[in-house]
DNA sequence: CCGACGCGATTGGTCGGACCAACATACCAA
DNA sequence: TTGGTATGTTGGTCCGACCAATCGCGTCGG
């Protein structure tokens, strides 16, 4: 009885206004300098009232994808430079319209991999005995996630384990930096279903981490280990998603040119 | 006569509120899990329309830091698990107002560290020679920012280098998780005069960049030759803040324990 | 002829009030 | 006790108005 990952989302006015805007830079249908009709025309065009528009063009100008001045109007950023990763799960619908989804999440595997790096860099010299035990906490939960295998189980249990990993660094900028990543690679629909697809493996990964984590510290061996085990499992999954996209696209070009 | 990173901040009435809220969320006066006065009351107590309040917490909750419900209210959600790397300036001003600013710069540092590292690792194969040309440009420009140094002049010479780097990438995935972190570097106060102390040394930097970018990828070292150098850098400027934060913080424990 | 000034139009920022929709609570009835 | 209903709370949206910064153009003075 797993239900859909969010039941309820009814999608206000400015929700919808948001997503309009924020698709229509990011396909680039409007360029980076190219200014914004006024707010009045906005309001009537999307026929919602102009403090509705007004608050849908607040959360891009959090975002950074358009800036603002009063008198002047709002001007289209280059969000490939003043945007933020949160961006990425939007970015990443538009790579899969276009064939380039592979091209993304390669990289942001990449980037996920890269951080862990400088996770397990810290954690070691910074975890206490009690940021450890959370971890071990958290990895046992997993592993009850992994009896009973449930996509949104295995998620959240990961999940958890990744924020434990992040408090026992003792200094939330690692984790600033991380969680936008971490919701990125779980609201890309093609992943989790890709790594989770054996979720003994993932585990495993955690047993050794597990088990770094409680050598000392004279013997414990270079965290490259563990950055290998990522890299070797990251391709796999980059592999499987080829395949299939590959599978998926196949029949599309063939119906375009047949 | 370089002025202060903005000279421009008329710091809007909903900008004050934006920022009000968010320091009692970063200093922990407001608890994860808490919940916020309805906005009618916010409004009366912050003395503004509710308007404006509701712009201010609809920023709030684009960068994560609370939830909203119809019906229910505000919730104050746990930053270090939904914040992205965009708080990381705001966090490095409460930091340092704790005595904890060196530990929020060391990770930041060592992060953009790992995440240069990721870049380094798909640009030899990845850029374009009109890519590569692009670069250079930005070297050279960067090398005439050092021949008449200027904080403002470096800081952005720099970001131009960075902005080259990633477009090289041909993936905007990396640029959208290095940016906050490049801005969040050039927006803490303490860091460009550190960084840029020695400009020259930046600039050998990127010079070794450039002869490894040129280097034929059969003979073309090991990407860890520049991440060391980085590293040693980065160690550099560490040091140089921990002794700035020793003589500036010195006289004030004095003042409070004479 | 050309630049500087100035006035009006454009555009974002704020305000006040009103109504609707979702939610929480307490109360009442079966 | 349980279930639903009534009511107040709270966010979401709308309307109209005015203020403030900016822009554009015409006029005036050199």
């Amino acid at each position: 009885m797993a239900l859909s990952v969010n039941p309820i989302s009814p999608a206000s006015a400015v929700d919808e206004c948001v997503a309009a805007l924020q698709r229509a830079i990011l396909e680039g249908e409007l360029v980076a300098g190219e200014r914004l009709p006024p707010e009045r025309a906005l309001a009537t065009s999307f026929g919602v009232n102009r403090v509705t528009i007004r608050s849908a063009l607040n959360r891009l100008q959090t975002s950074g994808l358009v800036s603002v001045r009063q008198g002047s109007g709002y001007t289209v950023r280059d969000f490939a430079t003043h945007g933020g990763p949160e961006l990425l799960p939007d970015m990443a619908r538009i790579a899969r319209e276009r064939g380039q989804l592979r091209l993304v999440v390669e990289d942001l595997l990449r980037m996920r991999r890269h951080m862990a790096a400088a996770v397990l860099e810290v954690l070691p010299r910074r975890a206490t005995v009690s940021d450890l035990q959370s971890i071990r906490a958290a990895i046992l939960d997993f592993e009850s996630a992994v009896a009973r295998p449930t996509l949104p189980g295995l998620i959240e249990a990961d999940l958890a384990v990744v924020r434990a990993m992040l408090r026992a660094t003792q200094s939330p900028a690692l984790a600033l930096c991380m969680n936008p990543i971490s919701a990125a690679v779980s609201e890309i629909p093609e992943l989790p279903p890709l790594i989770y697809a054996e979720p003994q493996t993932n585990l495993a990964g955690y047993r050794l981490l597990l088990s770094w984590l409680d050598t000392q510290a004279e013997e414990r061996p270079d965290a490259h280990l563990l950055v290998r085990e990522l890299e070797r499992r990251d391709a796999q999954t980059l592999a499987k998603l080829g395949r299939q996209l590959e599978a998926s696209e196949q029949p599309q070009q063939n119906r375009e040119a047949p």
